[in-house]
DNA sequence: GCCACCGGTGGC
DNA sequence: GCCACCGGTGGC
């Protein structure tokens, strides 16, 4: 299930599906299977791009990752990479997606205005630009034209998968021979989002508010009631139909969720800092050794602990080497590497 | 003062 | 490590 989100620039504010180039890296998803397949971000010229995003959404193209069997639904972004620079910025252009025509949803990729300007505010957390479903059937993306149908789709995906014929729900006529609305290119940030989460309630809206990249959490879900009132959480919602008695008829707290998506890029989120691991053998670092000072009797010299001390040095395997070389995990060569390899994602 | 956004933390 | 929950705060 997924969801790609947009960044709108302030100036399109009034484009509901609006997707702008970014470096992420592309990754494809498989809903309650394998891990997603992640390569690395690549950089595109904005002829390149246009050409890319127009194959994407108009040529015979075919989702990427075939081992996908389940249904997934997502949300799309278009927010940038930390990493990304001012140029790199100049070269990001949109893709719009247009819902209006009569249900028949036209996908096209247009120029972004004003490449020359940067965008006005870069900090600015990304908006939910798209919601797309993957076809049961042919794994192609259909974009959703707006939040309601998604919310349907995405209520009774497990019981009623998503496939290309769903559609004509909305008057669109697609099948699984039409080529796919919307490539996981690395274009956008995309998003796993929860299955069968159920619709709001009447008079009620779920938003979903993206933090920013780099933010300790990624996402937000509150509730606006009725009423117009913000609910962040479940004890929200009870205290809110405590004093509200007359809008809790037949309205369970099991119609709200606040779950949140899952950014696909997992260096979307801050990692919360992991408390001192303990040491083990490949962590502990030689430290000058304090004389032991005895003022004791010379005739204390043999004494002895009654029990033996645990041993948390190295261990050797049956031949004499050490254990490390048999567990890769506590080799500190191996260990170093991974953090390189952690760092080079950070792009600090 | 309000509120969107963010960080922290306790529980699991 | 993830998530639910809520307090803090900066910008308006």
């Amino acid at each position: 299930m997924f969801i790609v989100f947009l960044k709108n620039h302030p100036k399109e504010e009034n484009l509901k599906f609006v997707a702008m180039q970014s470096r992420s890296p592309k990754i494809t998803i498989k809903m309650g299977g394998k891990r997603p397949e992640i390569t690395p971000p690549t950089v595109r010229s904005v002829h390149e791009t246009l050409e890319k995003d127009q194959n994407a959404l108009e040529g015979p193209s075919v989702p990427s990752n075939n081992d996908r069997k389940e249904t997934d639904v997502n949300i799309l972004d278009d927010s940038s990479s930390e990493c990304s620079t001012d140029d790199e910025d100049k070269n990001k252009q949109m893709v719009v997606y247009d819902h209006s025509m009569n249900g028949s949803e036209v996908v096209k990729a247009v120029k972004k205005p004003n490449l020359d300007k940067p965008r006005a505010v870069s900090k600015t957390p990304p908006k939910v630009g798209a919601f797309t479903v993957q076809c049961a059937n042919c794994l192609k993306w259909r974009l959703i034209p707006d939040q309601e149908k998604y919310e349907v789709i995405r209520e009774h995906i497990t019981d009623q998968p998503f496939l290309c014929e769903t559609t004509r729900q909305w008057k669109r006529v697609v099948s699984c021979d039409d080529p796919t609305d919307i490539e996981q290119d690395g274009t956008r940030i995309w998003a796993i989002d929860k299955p069968n989460i159920a619709q709001p309630p009447p008079g009620w809206k779920r938003i979903l508010r993206l933090r920013s990249e780099g933010s300790s959490k990624f996402a937000d879900v509150y509730y606006t009631s009725p009423t117009g009132a913000k609910l962040r959480s479940l004890p929200d919602v009870s205290r809110y139909f405590d004093s509200h008695p007359e809008h809790a008829q037949g309205i369970g707290l099991g119609r709200f969720s606040f779950q949140i998506p899952r950014p696909l890029r997992e260096n979307y989120v801050k990692k919360r800092p992991t408390m001192a691991a303990p040491k083990t053998p490949d962590t502990l670092e030689p430290s000058p050794v304090e004389p032991i000072v005895w003022s004791g009797p010379a005739e204390n010299l043999d004494l002895q602990l009654a029990e033996p001390l645990s041993w948390a040095g190295p261990v050797e395997d049956k031949n004499g080497m050490p254990a490390y070389l048999n567990t890769p995990e506590l080799d500190p060569v191996n260990q170093a590497a991974k953090k390189a390899k952690r760092d080079d994602f950070n792009c600090l």
